[in-house]
DNA sequence: GGCCTTGTTATACAATTGTTTAAAACTGGT
DNA sequence: ACCAGTTTTAAACAATTGTATAACAAGGCC
């Protein structure tokens, strides 16, 4: 690393110890020990565990971001093809397999439970990315589509990709853990999250009758 | 209160506090202070701090099944109206208009971390829970489908009912207020999630052409 | 060298925590 | 009324916490 300042140590080891056991449990005697540094070095630099909280957050956030970067798109690209990539891109930075980064652990904390360190994180990072999606949410629906219906199918896609985070512990105990690794890697994922989707609003043919008739129409043909 | 002993008082209120502040952050002088009884009360009929925390768990669980039951079902009621029945009370048991009861909010707190207090809270109501749904949408698909399919499309009706309750604080940054108030209310959620699920399956047609016939179809509606 | 700013260290402090203890109060059966 | 068992109480304990302080080290500039 170029900058292996103190402060620079004291931010990520802080980042680490604060997604693992929380704010409040996440002691500074830990996160300058990870850092290696003297405890009284975080509050040097920070004031107080508040403000280093915050700035482990921030820090947090703009790190996953580059780590998962949306995919350059073009005036021709199609809003299906959007909307794959959006979720894909979505479960990349939530799932983000191998491991499981400090940087989402501890924004899914922010997230069930909003500090001061949220609002930040809402107007960067979360409102800008939920416009994406219902800028491509609107290409595939009809105009006049009422705007409420519109941020209703965003969430359900924003939603089937959260719950797997969230739900990541529970879902071992409730799913076979060959078939987890089998049919439930982030590209399955976003495969079955966007079929979901499409087939919803109508651009793939529903379920029930695709089976039936797959192997005479390609899944992928538009209907209209 | 027909039970209103010290017990009772402690298990209620220790509910309260580790629903509001976790497990680490509720301290066992707040949880006796709120339930009007000494500080040792606490550790003479629970033991530790751990042993309360689990049966406040187990007490919340209890409490919530029973102020949001499943309806019961025939074997004619049609697969249609068991999934949106489904959605409908698992919606309720998360959101649970109006105000925003502890046992929901310390269940979230269990999924999110699982503790040793949460195999219980597997076994006993979501692996049961999960097993209906997942006969519901059988009904629903073709013979042939696989397990991991079906699976997938449980939990994208789960996922989407838990994403309003996880990030319902991010949800009032995101949007407005009164659409919130207005659009989003349990009821109207639950009929956007079924409605997402039976179009997806092929049970009702696709949104962008039923929108289109019912914009043609309303302008000579009667006014009932 | 002398001096100032910046960074680092060891230590201390007051507050809060879960838990224990032993005495007091209470209860029901005789 | 008396006593055994149960429940309640006040007080204390040891451990851990965030933060503050003051001494110390390092280096740049005159």
């Amino acid at each position: 690393m170029a900058t292996d300042s103190t402060r620079e140590r004291i931010l990520q080891a802080a980042g680490e110890q604060f997604a693992n056991d929380g704010f409040a449990q996440a002691t500074i005697r830990a996160i300058c020990r990870k850092a290696g540094v003297n405890l009284a070095a975080a509050n040097y630099y920070f004031g107080d565990k508040e403000h280093l909280y915050i700035e482990a957050v921030k820090h947090a956030r703009r790190l996953r971001e580059k780590q998962a970067p949306l995919p350059h798109w073009t005036n021709t690209t199609p809003a299906k093809e959007k909307l794959a990539q959006f979720v894909l891109t979505l479960l990349r930075r939530m799932l983000c397999e191998p491991g499981d980064p400090w940087q989402t652990r501890l924004i899914m904390r922010e997230i069930m439970e909003p500090t001061k360190a949220c609002e930040e994180m809402v107007q960067e990072a979360f409102q800008p990315f939920f416009q994406i999606l219902i800028d491509i949410l609107r290409d595939m629906m009809p105009e006049e589509t009422p705007t409420h219906t519109l941020h209703q199918w965003a969430l359900s896609v924003i939603g089937q990709c959260f719950y797997y985070r969230a739900n990541a512990k529970i879902l071992t105990m409730l799913i076979d853990s060959e078939e987890l690794r089998e049919e439930f890697s982030v590209e399955k994922l976003s495969e079955h999250i966007t079929d979901v989707i499409l087939r919803g609003l109508g651009h793939r043919p529903p379920l029930s009758q695709s089976v039936a008739i797959s192997s005479v129409r390609s899944r992928d043909e538009p209907v209209k």
